[in-house]
DNA sequence: ACCGTGACGGCGA
DNA sequence: TTCGCCGCCACGG
């Protein structure tokens, strides 16, 4: 959790995984949503940032998705079964998958 | 300083 | 609805 001692963090992952943090067990964000919350105008950015999050689970990047409901990536891998430990996590919160394997706007937590 | 890359997003076809 | 293209911007080589 110490970020501060981290010299290798910079500034804009300071931000990214800040905001992350707020989001609450059982909701999700998007990158993009993310992206505005830090002033950002890049959800790719975010996107880099959570990629090499060392923080994870205690910065919840698992619950940060993209903005058409697919899971988007998790651990460095844009699928495969590292996604599926994302998906298995959020599960673990209450947030599930349709039919077509989306989540349903209804679990985005606005910040 | 330049350039390719990527856990994205929106829009047109 | 899915697919491709392009714009986005932080980072590392």
């Amino acid at each position: 959790m110490n970020q501060e001692i981290d010299p290798r963090l910079t500034p804009f992952q300071k931000k990214v995984y800040e905001a992350c943090r707020q989001i609450p067990k059982g909701k999700v964000s998007t990158y993009g949503s993310l992206a505005r919350r830090i002033g950002c105008g890049s959800a790719q950015a975010v996107g880099q940032a959570l990629r090499v999050n060392p923080f994870a689970p205690e910065v919840p990047c698992h619950r940060v998705v993209k903005s058409d409901g697919s899971p988007g990536g998790f651990f460095g891998h844009a699928a495969g079964p590292e996604v599926l430990r994302k998906l298995a996590l959020l599960k673990s919160e209450g947030v599930e998958l349709n039919s077509r394997d989306r989540i349903d706007p209804g679990y985005i937590w606005e910040f």
